[in-house]
DNA sequence: ATGTAC
């Protein structure tokens, strides 16, 4: 199948009419993405989006789109809260996969190469890592689910494990309004045992530096400087979201004929938004997205007992605070000139511009930091959004984006050409063969992802960090 | 992404 990009803007492009389309589908890539971009099927799924009942123009697929279940990785999808559908699809397997940002007091240079496997040792003594762990910890194991999939981070903020502060710097407070357990089948409350736990795939904790400030009064109220060290935390809602997306996803498949919904793919299976189908979901994905928002709280609080232990300071003296907690795989009901639209990021970013009154206090005057994780070993970014933002629904890139499908990385890379690709990032993990799906060569090139959203007008960057040690959980071999 | 297959 052939689909036409016409461009239509810097950096921008216009998929050309396909099938049943009822409105337009955007695509931004800069030259360099556009001559290398070959997922045809990645169209056909926007394209697929914009079929949808109720979908509101345009579709958009960001420079890190590559092809994902139902809606492209890297897709926002918005629908008329009246009129339109949701999809489990266009949410994502991990819902609430999302990224944490901390600062501290220290700087990267007092950091030696001891001290850094001390505390990479110490943060994985207490959050495991890789595919099917659970918590190590039996209060977080057997904690309350539907206190803590109705409350959310602030749940476990309110029970000491965390600062007061940290809840007014997570998106939506931490907590998603409108959660229901109730909603959630026996099957995925039996898989919500994996509370402070990172899981596999692109989920890391990584320690960083903030390697360039380009926005310094900004930088300067997330309280980032030059030469800082950072922490990165990327999961999210473990098996628990994937099951609720699984249990929905088959649902709505099943509902769709009965409300006359032509479901363009299996993987966009949808529901109106106003069915019981589309607001048990809602309630399910709510309680998804709060279990991920207190799982990255938990690790927060791990993380910050592994620095007190080795450093042998305080909490007062390291930092650690949270700069902010954005998702990249969620939906939620926002307004978008005058209308209430329910905006489907999977793999986007929320990026609230400055006066935007859902931004927290603090980041009023500027926006709310968006955070775009690299791949492992290679930079990560602070972004905000411009006044133009409004023209994505508020949305940025999630991340460099897949380049290199997981089997060909699989089959294609060698452990020897992943470590040296590492470029001396201290990596904790037995087995590198479990991660050359993860390869930095198996993603885009972070600069080139971000820069296409700069010069098209619609993002700022404010500091890039670099990595220095990492936490990955392993997979399989393939 | 994922008890990586019902």
């Amino acid at each position: 199948m052939n689909f036409n990009l016409e461009p239509c803007g810097k950096n921008r492009y216009r998929l050309s009419p396909y099938g049943d389309m009822q409105v337009e589908a955007l695509v931004f890539l800069s030259p360099k993405l556009k001559a290398q971009f070959g997922e045809s099927e990645a169209l056909k799924q926007l394209a697929d989006a914009a079929s949808l009942p109720g979908v509101v123009s345009p579709v958009i697929g960001m420079p890190d789109i590559h092809t994902g279940f139902g809606l492209p990785i890297g897709g926002v999808m918005a629908t008329d809260s009246k009129t339109g559908v949701v999809s489990a699809g266009a949410v994502g397997m991990d819902i609430n996969c999302g990224v944490r940002l901390l600062r501290t007091n220290l700087e990267a240079k007092s950091l030696t190469t001891g001290k850094l496997e001390k505390l990479l040792a110490a943060i994985e003594k207490r959050v495991p890592s890789g595919v099917g762990k659970s918590s190590l910890y039996r209060e977080f194991r057997e904690a309350d689910l539907e206190a803590v999939t109705h409350q959310g981070a602030a749940y476990f903020i309110r029970r000491g494990y965390g600062f007061p502060e940290d809840e007014a710097s997570i998106e939506a407070g931490g907590a998603l309004p409108g959660a229901d357990l109730k909603a959630v089948s026996q099957q995925a409350r039996e898989r919500a045992d994996q509370l402070a736990t990172i899981g596999g795939g692109n989920h890391f904790i990584e320690i960083g530096e903030v390697e360039k400030v380009f926005l310094p009064e900004v930088a300067s109220v997330m309280g980032l400087q030059e030469g800082q060290v950072t922490i990165l935390i990327h999961t999210g809602s473990r098996g628990f979201g994937h099951q609720i997306c699984t249990d929905y996803s088959a649902r709505m498949a099943q509902a769709a004929s009965k409300y006359g919904i032509r479901l363009p793919s299996k993987g966009l299976a949808a529901a109106p938004i106003d069915s019981p189908e589309g607001r048990q979901y809602l309630a399910a994905m709510a309680c998804a997205a709060n279990f991920a928002f207190a799982n990255r709280q938990l690790i927060t609080f791990l993380v910050r007992e592994a620095f007190e232990e080795v450093l042998k300071l305080s909490l007062e003296e390291i930092g650690l605070e949270l700069v902010y907690d954005v998702a990249h795989n969620i939906a939620k009901f926002e307004e978008h000139k005058g209308r209430t639209l329910l905006v489907h990021r999977k793999g986007a970013t929320r990026a609230l511009p400055a006066g935007h009154k859902e931004n927290p206090a603090r980041y009023l005057a500027t926006g709310h930091p968006a955070i775009i994780p690299g791949s492992m070993g290679t930079a990560s970014y602070v972004v905000i959004g411009t006044e133009r933002i409004g023209e994505t629904f508020n949305s940025v890139n999630h991340g460099a984006g897949r380049i290199m499908s997981r089997k060909k990385a699989k089959s294609s890379l060698s452990p020897e050409e992943l470590q040296e690709s590492l470029k001396g990032v201290l990596l904790r993990a037995k087995n590198l063969r479990s991660l050359l799906d993860e390869a930095p060569v198996a993603y885009k090139d972070i600069d080139e992802v971000v820069g296409t959203l700069v010069d098209a007008g619609l993002t700022k960057p404010v500091a890039r960090l670099k990595p220095l040690a990492v936490i990955k959980g392993e997979g399989d071999e393939g």
